[in-house]
DNA sequence: ACCTGAACACCGTTCAAGT
DNA sequence: ACCTGAACACCGTTCAAGT
């Protein structure tokens, strides 16, 4: 009587409950951790009754892909500097896949997200490239997708305690990562200044 | 008597024969058909009796990594321009990496290989680098490996029948790889200039 | 419309026992 | 040393049935 949306004794599932449920268990046990059945028992319900909110497991991932990419920071359209405005765009990336560093693999085996989220940055990136007089702006927004998320990839499979010459820890590849991105950034921009 | 090495009438099962059957395995039906119980079917023994020859999946599949390797095109020690050396290097890496496709998400996930051929393949890449005059070998190598396993990533996710804007081709990406690796080297060699 | 019980067709791995 | 039978502790998904 004191507003409860859910009248009944029901459970009172909902998609955005279920979706809610699988990144608290995707961050506290990782991906393997993330059974459509452990799922199921974290909400009190059986495991088949999900499947009437989420058509199935892929479906449920990819949601919880793009969802990510809404923590992304980006620059103003209007930018000043589209050079480094496309170095920060990229770094916020890393910044917030490597914060879920559980679903990163995943962005990897689907080439991204697909949703709303990674389609408004796909159309950003792709603005600040035409305006930095970039000559294949469809071209570097690909190699620039693909480097951050592969960067991310191998990040995000360090095990704890690394260091190693094999093992780089998280800052080491934090900076060979920024390193290496203004090497690509270079290397588009004096293709772009030769033409 | 003619030869046979199996002398009695036990199945005579090898590492090397599990190693084998796993590639066929993998080829036909890939990573998901590759279990270890379909495994042990296809050889005509029970699940368990592949842990006679290999510790678990994972080190199975740490050896096919490694395998994969000897198949990269390695330059002379002694080769004239170590930068286009290193770009045919990388590129057969990719080439050799794609011919595997559904291994390629393993390599990501434990950040490429870590057998004999990858330790091979490193110091010839590192080698290449420092007669290249690059400042940083050590980053660099990380980054052009990042890049071109998560080129290869990206690009052996690709669904049959590709060539839209959101899913391009196999070799619309094979073009994007060498473009982006040469802008890579392209920064990378600028660094080493301004020095 | 939403949920349950039960089942189907699988996994990787371990253990005790045989030869 | 190598293999088997049997089991343990899991998976994702579907189907028929209930409310």
């Amino acid at each position: 009587m004191e507003g409860g949306r859910a009248p009944g004794h029901r459970a009172g599932l909902t998609r955005t409950a279920v979706l809610r449920a699988a990144r608290e268990l995707l961050s506290e046990h990782g991906l393997a951790g993330l059974s459509m059945r452990a799922l199921a028992a974290r909400l009190d319900v059986a495991p088949n009754a999900l499947y009437s909110h989420v058509a199935n497991k892929t479906a449920l991932l990819d949601a919880l892909l793009d969802d990510v990419l809404a923590g992304v920071e980006t620059p103003a359209a209007d930018i000043e500097d589209p050079a480094a405005a496309l170095h920060r765009l990229m770094a916020s990336t890393y910044t917030v896949l490597l914060d879920h560093s559980d679903l990163v693999p995943l962005y990897l085996s689907r080439q991204g997200a697909h949703g709303p989220n990674a389609q408004r940055l796909g159309e950003i990136t792709a603005a600040l490239l035409r305006r930095a007089d970039v000559t294949e702006p469809t071209e570097a927004l690909r190699v620039l997708i693909v480097y951050t998320i592969g960067f991310a990839a191998f990040t995000s499979h360090l095990p704890p305690g690394a260091g190693t010459e094999q093992q780089p820890s998280a800052a080491e590849m934090r900076g060979n990562f920024d390193r290496g991105l203004d090497w690509l950034l270079t290397g588009i921009r004096a293709a772009a200044d030769r033409r």
